[in-house]
DNA sequence: GACCTTTCTTAACCCAAGTCAATGAAAAAC
DNA sequence: GTTTTTCATTGACTTGGGTTAAGAAAGGTC
């Protein structure tokens, strides 16, 4: 049983054979393609997300303008703030490519936590996750420049830069396009 | 009581007079003079903190550059990255005014939540708040330019503008306190 | 008050990112 | 395979923040 979600559980619990069936049984997997909106600005979050195979990006439309602030790929959950807060989205979720994603509704996570109840256990340790690599995030785009912050990108996350588009890519850095292709001349020299 | 930390702890729970007690006995309140660095990079933090007079900001220093991340005031936890995932911390913790705060250490939690085991029930809780208060944070970054931050700022945390050192904001925005000033110079027309 | 330190403002000049427009390259659609 | 659309690059020009330096204003201290 190699399935991504348990590759990304046992992070954080040690599951077993039956344990793994009852999650296998619960679990709630589509395909999507390509373009597919996962979630709208002003729509209530009703799911969220586990992403087995593809790769997903958040955005805000700004007087038109595309903000882009995440992008998601493989073995990596997404949690809207819509889903936990419930309020409207702010922002939106949408496929980059075609996707195979788990979809987790309260309904089914409920089940899922009156099955295996130590699976609750999982939710503070993830928060902490969440908390510590959203703060990083943060301060590592204060702390350095346009150009930096693409240095930074190329070191940890090479895999991006094969699979995004460039202008997302720019809009993530906080800059135009225009701007990323000069960038991306300058350090060429 | 009208203690600031009972004013804090309602938001999540309900307490009793007898655990209000209970805790007043076992908090451990320190009067801490302007310039004090509550946790140095490079340091373990050994405690977290909760401001029940006074102003804190944390900061990288990059290149000899002080780069702001965050301003706490009355009312408001800070528990530092460093705390949880026991790091060194990356940042610093400084006493912007004279400050009265609450330190919180590991085994003064413990001796808490032994005493008052519901408490721990808070957690998650707090946890949700500031992940939630963090992207939102970074998002606002993300979205807007120098001076639709700082006519944020204005509109969202007004008390700020009239307590922190302008050189503070502008690093806090992410710019210079020069073009703070101008920035400001523009707006008044 | 006089002195010193810290903070804020202004001005001149520089540079990187934004804007607008054109072109080329690549991908998608037919 | 051709057409159409999308994406990336380049150039000319603008704009807003960075840099440097000087001086003004505000706060503390003796």
């Amino acid at each position: 049983m190699d399935d991504p979600i348990f590759d990304f559980l046992s992070k954080y619990i040690d599951l077993t054979e039956e344990e793994k069936a009852i999650i296998s049984d619960i679990k709630f997997v589509r395909s999507l393609k390509k373009g597919t909106i996962l979630l709208r600005q002003g729509d209530m979050a009703s799911e969220c997300f586990f992403i087995l195979k593809g790769c997903v990006y958040s955005y805000y439309l700004v007087e038109g303008e595309v903000k882009v602030t995440e992008f998601f790929v493989e073995k990596q959950p997404i949690t809207p703030v819509s889903y936990t807060n419930k309020q409207p989205s702010e922002y939106y979720l949408e496929c980059l490519e075609d996707c195979i994603i788990s979809m987790g509704s309260a309904e089914r996570t409920a089940e899922l936590m009156q099955k295996i109840p130590r699976l609750a256990l999982m939710g503070p340790m993830m928060l902490e996750d969440e908390l510590a690599s959203q703060r990083i995030k943060y301060d590592t785009f204060i702390k350095l420049s346009p150009e930096q912050r693409y240095l930074h990108l190329q070191e940890n996350s090479p895999q991006f830069l094969e699979r995004i588009p460039q202008y997302l890519i720019a809009s993530y850095l906080g800059i135009k396009p225009e701007s990323l292709s000069r960038i991306r001349k300058r350090l060429v020299k």
